[in-house]
DNA sequence: AACACGATTCACT
DNA sequence: GTGAATCGTGTTA
């Protein structure tokens, strides 16, 4: 069994398959550059949509309209959805053509969370306990869309002796990862997709993942949160 | 040009 | 738990 999900190579853990890629992301630290600063987060939440198959997923029967173009472009590429005016965050999974991705839905706030709660008016779980929130929360919106995701740079800073990032070669409206600081949930939980009614058996397939007991999980109840619910 | 429909959020009860 | 707000997008005429 290889473990893709310690691998650090880009390429091949994006194109992994959609349900692998839901469960590996979990966990993983997240990040933006917004004026000159970071923000970032644990991915906490996702769901996988499972292209022409699927019939909730933007890629149904593969028709394509010129909002769902960046979706069947390559593994690791940035799909921005619009719904009731909030914007959704997608990584594209499988080879170019294949519209499926994972849909990011909740993150807890790790870096310069200040500025989240200022992004979003709110604090507490309220800052990204939800897709349309996260993305608010660390300013993503269309201009992501159809831009790739990236590993995270770093340098050597020799008064600390340590590893840190590299914020001025860094882009602005860019979505990257940190494959080293992110975490290993201790347990994953699944249910059936939120907010997809009438759809057959695409209503039912639990295709949505979770981390247990985290609070930042849309929708988790207070008697749920778990103190521990990182490895 | 009109219409229907959401991969949601928020403020209620 | 329930309902209203809200508007971008695709379809049809």
């Amino acid at each position: 069994m290889k473990k893709i999900n310690s691998v650090h190579n880009m390429k091949q853990f994006f194109e992994q398959d959609t349900v692998s890629l839901a469960k590996n992301l979990l966990g993983k630290l997240i990040l933006v550059k917004k004026n000159n600063e970071l923000l970032g987060g644990y991915i906490v939440e996702t769901e996988a949509y499972l292209g022409v198959v699927d019939r909730a997923c933007h890629g149904f029967e593969g028709k394509l309209t010129p909002k769902v173009e960046a979706l069947f472009g390559k593994a690791g590429t940035v799909y921005i959805y619009t719904m009731h005016t909030h914007k959704m965050l997608n990584i594209v999974s499988c080879e170019e053509g294949n519209p499926q991705a994972v849909l990011i839905r909740g993150i807890e706030p790790v870096i310069n969370i200040e500025r989240m709660i200022e992004n979003r008016g709110k604090e507490g779980i309220l800052i990204s306990n939800g897709p349309g929130k996260l993305t608010k929360a660390m300013g993503i919106g269309d201009m992501f869309n159809k831009s790739k995701i990236c590993e995270i740079t770093k340098k050597f800073h020799k008064v600390s002796k340590k590893s840190i990032y590299d914020i001025e070669n860094m882009q602005e409206n860019i979505l990257y990862i940190d494959f080293e600081n992110s975490k290993i949930p201790k347990n994953i939980e699944s249910s059936a997709r939120i907010g997809i009614p009438n759809k057959g058996i695409w209503t039912e397939k639990e295709l949505r993942y979770f981390v247990a007991g985290n609070k930042y999980v849309s929708g988790m109840k207070k008697s749920e949160f778990k103190d521990e619910c990182w490895k």
